[in-house]
RNA sequence: CGGGGUGUAGCGCAGCCUGGUAGCGCGCCUGGUUUGGGACCAGGAUGUCGGGAGUUCAAAUCUCUCCACCCCGACCA
């Protein structure tokens, strides 16, 4: 491919609209172009990466006995309205009415036509275990949409469905797929993590979210150095401390803290750790008020919370509410002295003796104060918070720590959810009719590509790993239109490395050295080669790693050579 | 959905306060000089100033309204 006669629409400067770094770096690269907020164009060098995503994904799903298939885009509303989710899944479902006022979706996921497709199609144990899927455009109507392709409203998903007689089975393609997602983002060339995931939105039992680490993530992610746990932070156990609670020593004490509202103003006044205060939480939860208490120092998981059965589910008490039932304004309400309501308090807090909290009083808190003494032992104990660096590791072998990461990967049991709701049943040996056990496996791949840039980047640009760059290696000329001895040689050097295999990119542009350089920098390829008419009087080209600091030369003739050795496999 | 912000040439921005008929840099086109890290000189093209309504002799500028987009939030009382 030549640059010349291609479309490279690089910028100086970012559009204003990006802020994330793989967001800019995608604008400035003329990878992504918008349309509307979370829709964007594919530009050809952009498309050229999801391709080759999507080409690692496919070749890996097939190689494990997954089939490719392609369902629709647009859904009709009936399959919808049979498994609850036309209602349930919320305003993010786009929907719409064809001409006859018949009402249609826009896919965000296939579970419903999958589901039926098993339904006709897999009617017998014999045609059981079966594992389909598609790499097709999505479409969630996001609350709001931000950080470019990452979370855009259309985006490409490879989605696969697997159906079993049993569970044994199901839970064999679970980790037959857990090993598939080790493959693919392992040759995608991305640094990432499995993560124990809650199972959210779509339900089911067993999850594990794939991530890859950065920065810029938006999920939390606990994991223990010196143990394989790795979860994300919505479901992270946080363990009872040890040790127990220690006996009371202090009395309770009634003191002012006039304008001191939150836990970190109140400690700072009494010079206590932020660890000895409690912070009380007023939610509703069917229309019952409750209180949730955690550490001064921790912070609510909303997921683990929402387990608790009557706080499922649940929403923030509003400042009437909490003043109507605690007869205090926030900012100053405790458990001391309550009734008439359910109070939940964290492992952390069951665990604490001589606490601070609110006095309900406005302008006071409470010192000192001790469970089973001061006020009643709590009604619930549960694990509400989330885990924290140094916690101690849920299986037991060493401490947590915490970082950041992006999903891109997501692999779930649903067990027999659909095929249940949409009577997608088979017959077994024994002839009886039973629902089949289903799993569902996700791969966001538009999401793969800004997460690689997120991952791989420096001031000057991308850096693609080379199974995903847009090209493996470029040849850059000096003098491409001065010199028929560098135009001859780059010609040739590209065909060379274009009959070797390799997916290079001669830059024939009329351009100044600097510019041809910047773009192939700022696009991500990881390879060059440069020609010119000096190095040719050596024998020589010069070749740079877009990671590298320094060129190097390479004689002339082991350049091709050069290039595919460093696109093995390690 | 709540809060904040921004809409002026392909991109980045100034002009708005104090109304007088639109400008800068980059990019683009032409010619020339250049040619190993985003060159230089000369000339040139490109705007419903986000839309609508209003005030005014006159609106990018003031008023109202609608729209689009971005950021933050939508738990910690």
């Amino acid at each position: 491919m030549r640059t010349s006669g291609y479309l490279i629409s690089t910028l100086k400067e970012a559009p204003s609209e990006a802020e994330l770094v793989s967001h800019r770096l995608m604008l400035r690269a003329g990878l992504i172009r918008r349309l509307a907020s979370g829709i964007y164009t594919w530009m050809p060098l952009g498309l050229r990466i999801v391709r080759k995503v999507e080409a690692i994904v496919r070749e890996e799903m097939n190689r494990a006995g997954a089939i490719e298939l392609s369902m629709p885009v647009v859904q009709p509303a009936e399959l919808w309205q049979e498994t609850g989710r036309w209602q349930a899944y919320g305003p993010e479902l786009l929907r719409f009415k064809d001409r006859h006022d018949r009402d249609f979706v826009l896919q965000p996921t296939s579970e419903e036509v999958i589901t039926e497709i098993a339904r006709s199609e897999l009617k017998s144990y014999r045609k059981l275990p079966m594992h389909l899927y598609q790499i097709q455009t999505k479409f969630r109507d996001e609350r709001r949409p931000r950080f470019g392709i990452m979370r855009g409203r259309e985006f490409i998903m490879k989605d696969g469905y697997s159906f079993h007689a049993d569970f044994a089975d199901l839970e064999r393609e679970y980790r037959n797929m857990y090993a598939t997602y080790n493959r693919i983002f392992t040759r995608l060339g991305l640094a990432f993590r499995a993560v124990a995931a809650d199972t959210g939105a779509i339900g089911g039992t067993g999850s594990h979210e794939f991530q890859v680490l950065a920065d810029s993530g938006e999920d939390a992610i606990a994991f223990c150095p010196d143990s394989d746990f790795a979860a994300n932070i919505e479901l992270a156990e946080a363990l009872a401390p040890e040790g127990g609670r220690a006996a009371p020593s202090q009395a309770m004490q009634k003191v002012p803290t006039p304008n001191r509202s939150t836990c970190e103003q109140v400690v700072e006044l009494l010079g206590l750790p932020l660890s000895q205060s409690v912070k009380a939480i007023a939610v509703m939860a069917n229309d019952a008020f409750v209180l949730l208490l955690l550490r001064g120092d921790h912070s609510l998981n909303e997921i683990k919370a929402a387990k608790i059965a009557f706080l499922d589910p649940f929403r923030f008490a509003t400042a009437a509410e909490i003043e109507a039932h605690m007869h205090c304004v926030p900012g100053y309400i405790g458990p001391v002295g309550v009734s008439g309501f359910k109070v939940v308090a964290d492992r952390s807090v069951a665990a604490m003796a001589d606490f601070v909290c609110g006095a309900n009083d406005a302008g006071y808190h409470l010192t000192g104060v001790n469970w089973g003494r001061d006020l009643p032992e709590p009604d619930t104990v549960a694990d509400i918070r989330n885990v924290v660096a140094g916690d101690p590791s849920p299986d037991g072998r060493g401490r947590l720590e915490l970082c950041r990461g992006i999903e891109v990967g997501h692999i779930f049991q649903l067990r027999t959810k659909y095929s249940e709701k949409l009577k997608a049943q088979f017959l077994d040996e024994k002839g009886a009719s039973r629902p089949m056990e289903m799993g569902c496996y996700g791969i966001g791949v538009t999401r793969v590509v800004a997460a690689a840039i997120e991952q791989n980047h420096d001031d000057k640009g991308a850096i693609f790993p080379a199974p995903i760059a847009p090209f493996e290696a470029c040849v850059v000329p000096i003098g491409y239109h001065k010199s028929a001895q560098v135009k001859a040689a780059a010609d040739t050097l590209c065909a060379e490395l274009i009959a070797a295999g390799v997916d290079a990119l001669l830059d024939d542009r009329d351009e100044r050295p600097g510019i041809m350089f910047a773009d192939m920098e700022l696009i991500g390829i990881p390879h060059r080669l440069v020609v010119s008419e000096k190095g040719l009087a050596a024998g020589t080209v010069e070749y740079k790693g877009r990671r590298d600091d320094k060129p190097s030369l390479l004689p002339q003739s082991e350049a091709v050579a050069a290039i595919k050795a460093r696109l093995a496999p390690a």
